[in-house]
DNA sequence: TGAAAATAAGTGTACATACATATATATTTG
DNA sequence: CAAATATATATGTATGTACACTTATTTTCA
């Protein structure tokens, strides 16, 4: 679907602030059907990308600041995310012994496992909605990243 | 700077994956700067959306759900939205006379104002940050709606 | 070394989203 | 026509974001 039809208006200054609704589009969109595959699960998005992040490191912990560094949404409020992790027993948090004032989250095996679960959703539902091919999403990354003139 | 370096990770499945985090911190981004730009103007993204559909109709008024349905966010909660507008005195919200369980918006004078001032904020910041030409948003517009395969 | 600055995490509050539910009104239909 | 259904909006609650502030701890350097 269009742009134009999803937002009920040709109202676009140009092409340039077109791209810029229809990124801001797309994202919703992603998210929305993502958190549609993820509540089968038991999962937020948010809480499902603090989870990713941690198995890229276990069986190492992490501390919140390298947690939040990779969060795609930079102002992510971390701790709170954990808080519910913690509540549902997917992730452990124990103060640092090397630097009292870190904490140090470790994935369980329950974490994992749900992990595992919600990624296979995921993938499911990605083949089932993306229409790009690996060649278009290069073209794709490539205008993404120029849009972002400043970084 | 490339998504790589942003999310501090190289451990994506494939460019679609890849891409569709890239869509993900884009739209992030985006939202960033524009909301430093409407900060200014004492609006928040979600107030501003609502007044520039609202100015699209002008000096017609709309009813919750015609803005709803073009908002980029389809579940924003409208009639929340328009409470913080009522309050700044940027919209006025009257019952339909026609069919009273709607209530009609307008825009005000101050609304109409507020939002002039607004629009320049962020189209002034768009020159800065955004790096596309014309033509690359043109096909950048093509891709993403390509990636929604199903809409 | 001890005071000042920096750092890591957590908290309070306003705004927004997601979703279920409530309330009022309008439309449909038996 | 009256009851059932549909529609438009609003509200309650959990989650998340944005940002200012607090607390505990570590680092810096006069």
């Amino acid at each position: 679907m269009k742009i134009e039809d999803v937002l009920k208006t040709t109202n676009f200054k140009d092409e340039v602030h077109k791209a810029t609704l229809n990124v801001l589009y797309t994202s919703y969109w992603l998210k929305d059907h993502t958190s549609s595959a993820l509540k089968e699960n038991g999962l937020t998005t948010e809480q499902f990308n603090v989870l990713r992040i941690l198995r890229g490191k276990h069986p190492e912990s992490m501390c919140v600041r390298d947690i939040a560094s990779r969060m795609i949404e930079r102002s992510s409020n971390v701790p709170r995310i954990i808080d519910r992790l913690v509540v549902k027993k997917l992730v452990k948090r124990v103060q640092s012994k090397e630097d009292k004032r870190e904490t140090l989250i470790n994935i369980t095996e329950a974490g994992l496992k749900q992990l595992e679960q919600a990624s296979k959703s995921l993938e499911s539902i990605n083949r089932t909605i993306l229409g790009l091919t690996n060649q278009e999403a290069e073209t794709l990354n490539m205008l993404l990243e120029k849009l972002r003139k400043i970084d």
